[in-house]
DNA sequence: CTCCAAAATCTAGCGGCGCTAGGAACTGAT
DNA sequence: ATCAGTTCCTAGCGCCGCTAGATTTTGGAG
């Protein structure tokens, strides 16, 4: 017997478990992800902390709530990118979504790849949006295959935005020659 | 006035600095970094918490200091990877090295590329096991610039190999494909 | 050999962490 | 109006990084 009032609650609870997942995130953007602990994402919910218990397993799994978002929306990016481009373009808008991605949203792409605990990724239970992605990258490559095992090539060419991505972000390449690496790699790719 | 005594006790100490650096790394590869706390290092090394903060500022710097012996150990494989190979090959041969390296010392990587805090990288301040290292990859990527900037292709190139190499590490990558990755990387860095 | 300042080291504790047991407070069908 | 069932909070556990202050050890001076 479900009541009108079980409706409600379970909707409420719906936002509530939102609310937790949107205010972790703003919190990591604010202030990184080691602020972000139980007791200040309780504060910030205005409920106590083992309400967060009743939610996720752990803090592990509301990092990686935020991770799948985050990727949902690369998968936007990505897909607006590559929309109503001819295919030789379609590369280059792409990898220049990508990096300007994780550039602007380092929290974020923190969670999806530095602190996320195991989504599954290469394997078909991996969560849609996070197999959409690799999809756009997929069909981006595609065009540049060129006799070459695309799908070799797509993890090839995700590694060394990702690699680009995460050294520029710790400062390990020189800022100097910034705009110089990526139309560097996208002639490589192309080739 | 500088005693004999006082002599002792400065070897003594630098004895014990390293044995904090190497407990460290120890614990790091047993059971990954997070079980290298304050309480358990100190157990390990039989002194109290307090002489940890005699030697480093904080853990990070701990950390930092294994960070710091991994690149030379880095610095050590890379050259001797390099060392004596024709020109042809060098490439071929650093690149293997490095990836070897990573998927071998997954708990020195991290604490190289993951966890190190601020050791300086671009700049002339960086330590110098750190860009001699870099240097080993200039060397090999030298050899394949064909008239484009040697520390931009360098810069992308080890991009393409970090990317790789956290990204399998992760699991992120398709396992069937695996050795198929690094020879088609090599073959985008040669073309 | 004894003394005793200086150096080395430890004990104990602070505030904060992730997480949870157990009880209080609220809800809503009867 | 009652009261089972649900929801939520208080309080606390064991751990963390780090440090103040007491204690022990050291080794040159008398």
């Amino acid at each position: 017997m479900t009541t009108p009032a079980q409706h409600r609650r379970e909707r409420e609870r719906a936002q509530r478990h939102q609310l937790i997942i949107s205010s972790a995130r703003e919190l990591a953007d604010a202030e990184g992800w080691d602020a972000v602990t139980t007791r200040r994402l309780a504060d910030r919910i205005e409920y106590s902390q083992p309400v967060l218990y009743s939610h996720f397993a752990d803090k592990g799994a509301i990092i990686d709530a935020v991770a799948l978002q985050g990727f949902t929306e690369l998968l936007e990016v990505l897909r607006s990118a590559r929309a109503g481009r001819a295919d030789a373009d379609q590369l280059d808008a792409v990898a220049g979504a990508y990096l300007t991605f994780a550039d602007e949203q380092p929290a974020l792409y923190d969670a999806m790849f530095t602190l996320a605990s195991d989504l599954p990724f290469g394997t078909p239970e991996a969560p849609s949006p996070l197999r959409a992605a690799f999809g756009e990258l997929l069909a981006a490559f595609a065009v540049h295959a060129a006799g070459r095992d695309v799908h070799v090539l797509t993890e090839v060419g995700w590694s060394a935005l990702h690699g680009l991505a995460t050294l520029t972000r710790a400062h390990r390449l020189r800022p100097d020659l910034r705009d110089q690496r990526l139309p560097l790699l996208l002639d490589l790719l192309r080739a």
